[in-house]
RNA sequence: GCACCCAUAGCUCAGCUGGAUAGAGCGUUGCCCUCCGAAGGCAAAGGUCAGAGGUUCGAAUCCUCUUGGGUGCGCCA
């Protein structure tokens, strides 16, 4: 039997990085210098060392005379097959076999599939999705929705408490334009008579069709005309105010629109713990503005009420903060800052994120250092989230082909489509019934746009092709749901030809490789969480894959003659299928039983 | 004008705290199903990492400049 002595608890890279790091400090040396890591050249070794370069300059001594005494230090390590030095002072590592299968082991009794849970929990508020009342979501939504539940299901799943909230556009002078609107389509309504008394009916006046039809027209008029902006814009203050029939319409669209917002999160497979939006803190906002005007951190200028945040020792022209209009009414600007009042006393987190386009950065910029020069809350606890933008094929924001914007109902409709076409052109998944038919072709529809869009850099734009992402061959969603249910299949077969799983143990170079990528998920994990980008879960997941495939390809599980192996490696197919799906799950994606 | 993002294979993109021969996927050209799902595997071709300096033993990565593209910049959200 192997030697069991050593209990790994953390991953195998991270392990040899504690040995070589402890053999750097047995020199004197820092050791930080030990950080091992998966080798570039896997012909020459799996994982290497480079420290010793960089500690030349600290020890005044050769690269290769500190990279012997590394590895003389090791030599012995019970982990470590071969140590070797190559070039200038590389360090090359080979660990032992039974390295592998103790850490495979240990990811398959792991509840995280061998990541890790973050040192010390915090409470995260997510701020994304942010759909707008009135208006249908569209693919400008998307982005911020998928990278914004992938954060959320990350940062729950290293042990932060998150509360993700939708922060609905529900405020702004659009209501106002809105308003305005259906008082001329439908003057009779009892919203618009200043002397009726109530009750106001029970029955929204308009549907979600009206108002994604009124609300275009309105910002349309109000452009052009500068006397339709002005009323707009009454009555945006006379519902801030308080209008009683202004705010039981406003009732209606809200309710009507939330309806159908959520209608279309669920569909994306997207939840919110709160559903507030800018008009939950409007009461905050008197407050608010009183006492940043009494400690003196807002003066007015121009007629406004505004925070300077520029800063003396940059050169960036950034404009003030904007906490009162001219005219007195609150902007969007001011009703972020009194949300971060609001979650500071309902939530208390210690770190806020938004999941916003980046082209609100100054913005963001802004409110975030109002908030610190308020006192209300330290700007490095607040963080732009920002990501680029979805474009069609031309490179530019992406349009419909009569040039509109795509909503986001449509957009899923044709990745359906499109994925069920391929199924059926494949003859695959054609055995269930149609309704399981459907909600296969959904998932895979579902699982090509949002691997799409999250295997993309965060930061940024990316072009929208969805025949590429719906393809089933290469780095797409839909390749990595076959690769799941490719297992899930050979585990039904096993189940009914009696194979059990068994202890896992490398005889294969393709075995080895496996558990490679599967180890390398704590890294993967703390990545994407380190720099909030869910792109390395989606490299993670692919790499995963990929090796998968390669010992599918070159180990037989279930046809293999010996016993022991067949349970070996039945348990490390069932290892990768474990961890693939920890993987979906926190990108949001779901793969089905067969396809 | 100022700020931010970006420029890597024919196309779409990775590249972690600077390390060896810059990687994937698509496409192209071969090969592999009497064998667990070939939506797969193996192999080949394809690169002045936009350009120029600098730091370094070592730069796609860090610094400066130039070019080219995207975005934002006081009362919309």
């Amino acid at each position: 039997m192997p030697d069991r002595t050593t209990r790994l608890v953390a991953s195998i890279a991270d392990i040899l990085t504690r040995r070589a790091g402890a053999a750097f400090a047995a020199q004197g040396l820092p050791d930080s210098l030990g950080r091992v890591v998966e080798s570039g050249r896997p012909d020459l070794a799996p994982y290497q060392c480079n420290g010793a370069m960089a500690a030349a300059k600290i020890a005044g001594k050769p690269p290769r005379a500190i990279a012997e005494a590394v590895a003389a230090a090791l030599e012995d390590d019970d982990l470590i097959e071969t140590i070797e030095i190559a070039g200038p002072g590389f360090i090359n590592l080979t660990p032992k076999t039974h390295v592998y299968a103790m850490r495979a082991a240990e990811i398959s009794n792991d509840a995280l599939s061998g990541a890790e849970k973050v040192d010390t929990p915090r409470g995260v508020v997510i701020d994304f999705g942010g759909p707008n009342v009135a208006k249908p979501m569209h693919v400008g939504h998307l982005r911020s929705s998928i990278i914004g539940d992938s954060l959320q299901r990350l940062f729950r799943f290293r042990g932060d408490r998150v509360t993700s909230d939708v922060h609905l556009g529900d405020w702004g002078l659009q209501m106002g334009q809105l308003i305005t609107e259906v008082a001329r389509v439908m003057p009779d309504l009892p919203y618009f008579d200043e002397s009726f008394t109530g009750p106001y009916p029970d029955e929204s006046p308009v549907t979600m069709d009206d108002l994604q039809l009124l609300y275009p027209r309105a910002s349309a008029a109000c452009k052009e005309d500068k006397a339709r902006l002005e009323e707009a814009r009454q009555a945006t203050r006379d519902l801030q105010a308080g209008r009683a029939g202004y705010v039981a319409l406003w009732r209606h669209f809200a309710a009507v629109s939330k309806a159908a917002l959520e209608t279309d999160f669920a569909a994306l497979g997207v939840h919110f713990d709160l559903w507030k939006g800018e008009s939950d803190v409007d009461a905050l906002i008197p407050g608010m503005v009183e006492d940043l005007k009494s400690r003196g951190v807002t003066h007015e200028d121009q007629g406004a009420w505004i925070i300077p945040v520029a800063r003396e020792d940059e050169k960036r022209e950034l404009p003030p903060f904007l906490l009162l209009k001219s005219d007195g009414a609150a902007l969007y600007e001011t009703t972020d800052l009194a949300t971060i009042l609001d979650r500071k006393t309902e939530q208390d987190p210690d770190l806020i994120l938004y999941v916003v386009d980046a082209r609100q950065a100054d913005h963001f910029e802004k409110v975030f250092r109002a908030a610190d020069k308020a006192g209300y809350f330290d700007r490095t606890q607040l963080e732009h989230i920002g990501f680029g933008t979805m474009n069609g094929p031309d490179g530019k924001p992406f349009k419909t082909r009569e040039g509109g914007v795509l909503k986001l109902a449509d957009l899923i409709r044709m990745a359906t489509d499109k994925a069920r076409a391929r199924l059926e052109e494949a003859g695959l998944g054609q055995e269930g019934s149609a309704e399981e038919r459907e909600a296969v072709a959904k998932a895979v529809g579902i699982a090509a746009i949002k691997f799409a869009d999250l295997s993309n850099l965060r930061t940024t734009n990316y072009i929208f092709d969805l025949d590429r992402f719906v393809a089933f061959e290469g780095k797409t969603g839909p390749y990595l749901l076959y690769a799941a249910v490719r297992i899930k299949s050979m585990m039904r077969k096993a189940k009914d030809q009696g194979v059990a799983p068994g202890e896992i143990f490398i005889g294969a170079d393709e075995e080895a490789a496996l558990v490679r990528a599967l180890d390398g998920f704590a890294l993967a994990a703390s990545e994407a969480y380190d720099k909030r980008s869910p792109n390395y879960l989606c490299d993670h997941a692919f790499t995963l894959a990929q090796a998968f495939s390669k010992f599918y390809a070159n180990c037989p599980v279930l046809g293999a003659e010996d016993e022991a192996v067949k349970a070996s490696r039945l348990a490390l197919a069932a290892l990768t299928l474990k961890q693939l799906e920890t993987v979906f799950s926190l990108i949001g994606i779901d793969a089905p039983e067969r396809m």
